[in-house]
This record gives C-alpha cells, structure tokens and sequence, in this order.
DNA sequence: CGGTAAAATTGGAGCGCTACAAAATCTGGC
DNA sequence: GCCAGATTTTGTAGCGCTCCAATTTTACCG
C-alpha cells in the first residue's frame, strides 16, 4: 500500500495481474483458493496487491459468480435493540461458512418494509432474516430463502419462523409472580404479534391459578409512553394491584414512571416484570426482572435453517420456537403484607 | 408479480425487453429516465417488470455505470445509540439526491474497524462516515472522500471531521451546574477522545469559578460499569460532593445506581448530568437532565459534506464543530440547604 | 409532399470478475 | 532420458447492466 499518488481508477485484477507477472485468471485463484497456487506465484501476487492497494470489486465479482455469500437481515428500527443479540447470533453461526450479514431498517413511511427487502434482493442476498413484522407480499416473485424472526402474525408463505416461545414465555412470568404470592395481577399488552403470545400466555396460567388479570393497552403501542398510560390505567382503576407484567422492558419503565408518580416503591409495593432482559434490565440501576427472549440463540437458529435451505432448496419452511429464560432481578418481591 | 412457478433464474433486462417487444437498451432508459421514453413503450416496459416481477441487479449497475449513489456508515457498536439521529440525519440529507446509507458495524476483535471499511470499499460506497474511533491507516490506497464523525483523535489524514462541540457541552454543563449554587462537584470521565473534550470544557469553566472539580475514570470506559465505579470513587472520597456530571448518558446511570446505593437521593442530595440526550435520558421514569450532542444536525452537515466533495474531489476536507444543547430535567436542582 | 430537426429507439462494446476447458509445466518411475 | 499422470497456469466466454454513437421514427414547416 503505497501511497497511490494520482487520483487514477481504483486498480483492477488485470493491474495486478500485469504487475506480479501472470495471468488475471491466477490472480483471481490466489483470492479464493490459494492452496492451488505455487508458493512463488502467490506471493508474487500478494506482494502485487499490497502495492497497488487492490480490493476487489463485489460487484463484480457477485455478477461473475453469481452468489454473494450474504444475508440480508430487515429490522424496523434500530431503536429496538433486540436485533442486536440476533445479529450476534447469526454472524456467530454465519462467518464460519463465509457468510456476511446486510442490514437494513424499514423505517415506517417512506422508506417500507417491502422497500428494504426490495434493496437486499436487489443485491443478490443468498438469504433474508425478516425481524420486523412482515407482509404477505413481501415475497412474491422471489425464490429466496426467508425466515421471520421474532413474530409471527401474517408470515409470508413459504417463510421459516423462528422465535423464541412467547408463549412459555408469558407463562413464565405468570408463574413467577403467583410463586411470590401475588393475586391482583395487572399485564400491560400491546398490539403487535410477539405481545399477544406473551399476554395469551400469561393470562391462561393466571386463570388456571384462579387469580383475576387486569389487561391494559392491547390495542396499543408498545413504547414507554404506551405502558405508562397502561399502568396508570390499571393502577388507578384497582388501586390494589400488587404485581405488573410488561409486555417488554420499555413499557415496563413506563410502568415504573407510574409506580413512581403513585408513590408506589418497587419491589416493595408493586412488582414489575418485563420482557426482553434488554440493556435496559440489564442496568445496575434498574436491575429489573424480566423475560430473556434468547435471541442469540434464535440468530443461531435462523442462520442454519437458512444456511440448510441454501444448500438444499426444495426443504420445506420450517417453524421452530426457542425455549425463553425467567431473569430474576430487583424489581419484583414477594406480595406484601 | 405473478407467482413466479419455476425456480427459474431471476428474469433480467432481456426478459423484460423482450416480454415488452422493445430493445434492452429502452429498459435501462425507463429505469433510470422514464421521461425521455414514450408514453406506450414505457407502459409496456413498466407491465412486462411487474408481470415478470424484475429487479434489476445492482451488482450489475454497479459495474456498468461505476456508480454506487450509496454512501458507507462505519459505526463501532449497535449498541452505540447516538449514530441512529446521525443515521436519520444523513438520510434526511443524502435521499433527495438519491444516495443510500449502508452500514457497517466494526465489533472489536476479528471484525475490526478497517475490515468494516474495506467491505464498505468493495462495494463502491462512494463516500465513507466513520462514527467510531478512526485509525491512522484505513484510508491508505483509496480516495473515497471520507468524514469522521462524533471523534476528534486520529483523524485519517484526507478526512474530514464533524462532531458536535464537546468542549462547548462540558462548558454548558459546568454552567449549568454552578448556576444551580453547586461548589462541589465531580466529573465521570473516559478514554476517548470525545470523553476528554468534554472533561476540558467543563474543567476549564469549573476552575474559572474558583471552584474545585473531582475527576475520576479518565483512563477507564465509559460504560454503565465504569460509571458506577467512578461515582463510587467519588462519592466515598469526597462525601460532600453535589453534583456530578457523567461524560455520558450510560456513565450517569451508573452514577444513579451509586446514589441509590448510598442513600442519596437525585436531585435532592444529588444532581446528575449526563451527555448525549440519548433514549434512556428522555426516558419518563429516569428523566435525565444531558446535554444533546445534536446529532441529527450533524448527519445533515456530513451528508453535505460528503456530497459536495464527491462533486468536486479536488475540495480540502474541512473540519466544523456543531452546537449542541443544554437539556434540563429532572436530576438537576439547586444545591442542597 | 419533400425535407429537416427533434425525439425515440437500438446495437454493441465494455465494466471487473469467475468458471471451465485447454494448455503448459512439473513429477517420478523405468 | 522419455512418458503418463498430476499439478499449475492461461485463454475465452460470459454475468446483467449502462453508455453512446448510430439509426429509425415522428413532428412540423413551407
């Protein structure tokens, strides 16, 4: 890598090729498979491509081969940061086999989910990750293989679905709770898929208990904001409610702003679960109970459904729940009294 | 979009022409400049693209027109909330020009910065953002232009650099925290380069008023941990401490969790200030008096940037400091007694 | 109607790389 | 020292698209 003096055209495989002496198709076996190479050759070429500072270009070489060794993974937003550990799990699982991961966040408005998926397509990805709440006709016209992770309302056909279980999950969080006692329960829901699982499951475990749920904001977000206005309902509606089940970590916070504004002390008070064991609960200061939703290991999952479905295409779309873990932390006690 | 029945390969411009009955040439015209095309061939071309369901290949626009419209954002961590408002700043600036964003993440370890660059580069991005800690070398053998973003040390030679002014928001909260009567008052700091103006800015402005400033993590992170170590530190050597300013949002937390831990209660015994007016600093429950590093402006200014040395390459890169903006909530408050 | 300029359309070369068959070179055994 | 077989290297033909010069069609005017 000298220091590339004129501003000339980035240098080509045929520069180099000129360069170290030999042919542009040995230049292009030193790249991928240089164990084919003689010694002297390759280190002819790689000295060649150090000084001229060569990179070669994808696009190129996607069109000549016609495969990318890439993914594209569709999130909503990047605010959620759920996504995170999922990315981590499929690069973990991914980079082995030589695959990268393409993001793209399908902000709503301008920029739509099918839009998103439209730009990964566009860049021949081997493979699509939907993490957002998919469309029916996100697909059509196309043969790549996808998996939805981590919802499941309205997936396209012919699309694998990995999650973790929600379900268990709301169970889980039920169980929990009525362990420590409590039985004036209220759950802040919300609208999307992931949110119903987890209040379904919930509920049918309060109700097996004998033990009445309060239900709030299940036609609603699923924001801060949303599960203040959801606590505040339950909280102001029976005042002697003892425990909160969130349908995520964020409302959850929301519900401890309510807690807050009630005077309300947590744990000692009022109990409050979430869900998603996200930085948030995580954080020393909140040190809140929640839900671990595993998606690291759902990352895992999608990569080899999807890596599986590459090899072999004509594999039917499979559909696969990961097992959720309780996180027991400081926001949640026994009842009091 | 029919359904598509055969596993056959992807239709290409060909396929369109011809289901159209008009030359390849035509296709590539209504792509990119339908105006200059008759009204019926471009109907005929536009019905033959969805009843095939055509997407045109990038890669091969790529090649052919040597032009990506795309720019590359290289960010540190996901986790790194602050690069979503430069995100939806640069998109606000780079879209009606017909510029994309792609990113790229360099977790430290296998995955370094300079690989996340040099796949950046393989795609043909046509100018680069670097929102993470920049080395010396990454840009050797290119001439991308390239801005860095939100870092002041080791700016590449041939980039320009644009942050928000974080000497001037370590002022803004030394005012702000004397103006509230406080004379004793510590500073959470890190390593980086940003955590470092920041701590000038604000000691310069402290000891301007004569008053003393306890300084601690300088040379650690700058996580919730490192943080609550700081405060720990802090606290337990100079008790009488009152206020406290964290070089980020994240570090203040860990910061609360310290007061709560003895006993303190922010504001009343304790104010905290933290930086970069992130999600958890709006947050409802926590409240968090920051100050906002306007990244969003500061995407707008990279785009601009970025874009008018793309036109002109010849152009010098420059340097410029955007304001930010004191944001007081609620962990601030007179001093105590 | 012929003629001309403008508008619309087309053919073909080439972007930088890979795949694959063909050619060149190298082994070692007799 | 020669030859079969293995190993290494090289030509050539695209991949799907854009660009541009050349061609065809259209519109308009006298």
């Amino acid at each position: 890598m000298t220091l590339n003096p004129s501003r000339t055209r980035r240098p080509t495989i045929y520069d180099v090729a000129k360069s170290a002496g030999v042919s542009p198709s040995l230049v292009s076996l030193v790249l991928q498979n240089p164990s084919k190479v003689s010694e002297k050759r390759r280190a002819a070429v790689r000295a060649a491509i150090s000084e001229l500072g060569y990179r070669p270009s994808r696009a190129a070489t996607t069109l000549a081969s016609s495969q990318t060794k890439s993914i594209g993974l569709v999130i909503d937003d990047f605010r959620n940061l759920w996504f995170v550990d999922l990315l981590r799990g499929l690069e973990s699982a991914l980079s082995p086999h030589g695959y990268q991961v393409t993001l793209a966040d399908s902000r709503p408005g301008e920029n739509r989910i099918t839009e998103a998926t439209d730009g990964l397509l566009a860049m021949h990805v081997e493979g699509l990750v939907i993490a957002a709440e998919p469309s029916e006709s996100m697909l059509t016209g196309t043969w790549v293989p996808a998996v939805v992770a981590g919802w499941r309302d309205g997936v396209p056909a012919g699309a694998s679905l990995i999650t973790n279980d929600d379900d268990e999950g709301g169970r889980m969080a039920a169980d929990h709770l009525l362990g420590l006692g409590h039985t004036r329960i209220g759950h802040l829901s919300g609208s999307g898929g992931a949110a119903a699982h987890r209040r379904e499951g919930f509920r049918s475990r309060i109700v097996e208990a004998a033990v009445e749920v309060r239900i709030a904001g299940e036609s609603q977000g699923t924001s801060e904001e949303d599960g203040y206005a959801a606590a505040c309902w339950i909280l102001d509606h029976h005042p002697d409610t003892t425990a909160l089940f969130a349908a995520n970590d964020t409302m959850a916070l929301g519900a401890l702003a309510a807690a807050k504004a009630r005077g309300l002390s947590v744990p000692a008070d009022l109990s409050v679960i979430g869900y998603d064991n996200s930085q948030l609960a995580k954080s020393r200061y909140l040190d809140m109970s929640t839900v671990d939703n595993r998606s690291d290991l759902v990352g895992v999952d999608v990569a080899n459904t999807l890596l599986a479905r590459i090899q072999d295409p004509t594999l039917e779309p499979e559909r696969k729940l990961i097992e959720p873990a309780l996180i027991v932390r400081g926001t949640t006690a026994r009842v009091p009294g």
